[in-house]
DNA sequence: CTCGCTATTGCTACTCTTCGCGTCAGCGGT
DNA sequence: ACCGCTGACGCGAAGAGTAGCAATAGCGAG
């Protein structure tokens, strides 16, 4: 067992207790399949994960979106709602990004902006709001679809 | 019968054409709905309303709800989730405003935000990406839930 | 180590939204 | 004014995600 492993492990169970939660072993179990999975996972993969992981009990699905929800809440998880599914991601391995979402095809695209520093200053300053731009979905139209709906027909 | 609903119902009509669409009896339902219910509705409230005015026949609610994703992808509607329902609003009486959305609480606020020309610049430079700023969603923490979790019990 | 309080789990029922499919009706062309 | 193509409608059912509730199990106190 490595040492990161560990404190990762701490760092979870403080935060957790820290908002007056308690540390399952299904929670346990999410912790370690979000540090498993490589990006954005959906609910039902991280149920299947956690499946086949089978220290212990099975896990009911809807446990697992509470969980995501309450992790969410306590800014430990990310989540990020494209329209189609919701997918999740473990906040402490996530670089900060956002998605570029159209409107006219439902591509979404990663991206990052640097403008978004000053809307995190505009915010805090004028309604004490402490955003989290992690995730952040921002609506339009991709450059294919402008295309497009310029010149139609 | 006002000029200007003749002029709306024209121009909506034409964008409806010019993207393929038929203008049928409940799009122009919708769109009088819409003009009628103030700010931010729900599918369901849309249906309401639409179901009342009875010169026509009714409406199914599939239908609405495949009806206002088509008018947003058209960009005649904004379309706004808050973690709960889905919200919609006619996009020419739409003053443009974006969300607060609490990650603690659930609470959203509406707000105006200044910052957002820098990122449309940006994100169209880098991307050639036409963001549509109307009813973005700014997730985060207000200053209520911050307080409460920095002196927790 | 044991006890008790209460957060959490699993299950099920339910809500909101989307999909598939057969039928209907705009609308452009004759 | 009539035709035909194909987008749109209605209906029924599936899917994702949430809520209610009784039973279970963290965790702090003694």
């Amino acid at each position: 067992m490595p040492r990161e492993a560990n404190d990762a492990d701490a760092a979870f169970a403080r935060t957790i207790r820290a908002n007056g939660g308690r540390l399952t072993i299904q929670r346990a179990m999410i912790l370690d399949a979000l540090r498993r999975l490589p990006g954005h996972s959906t609910a039902e993969q991280i149920h299947v994960v956690v499946s086949e992981d089978q220290r212990n009990a099975e896990m009911a699905l809807s446990t697992v979106y509470r969980n995501l929800d309450t992790l969410r809440e306590m800014g430990l998880v990310t989540a990020f709602d494209g329209g189609d599914l919701t997918t999740y991601e473990w906040a402490a391995q996530d670089t900060p990004h956002h998605h570029l979402l159209c409107n006219g095809c439902g591509h979404t695209t990663e991206v990052e902006v640097r403008a978004l520093h000053a809307l995190t200053a505009e915010v805090r300053e004028t309604h004490g709001f402490a955003s989290d731009l992690r995730h952040m979905a921002i609506r339009g139209q991709c450059a294919k679809c402008q295309r497009e709906s310029e010149q139609p027909r």
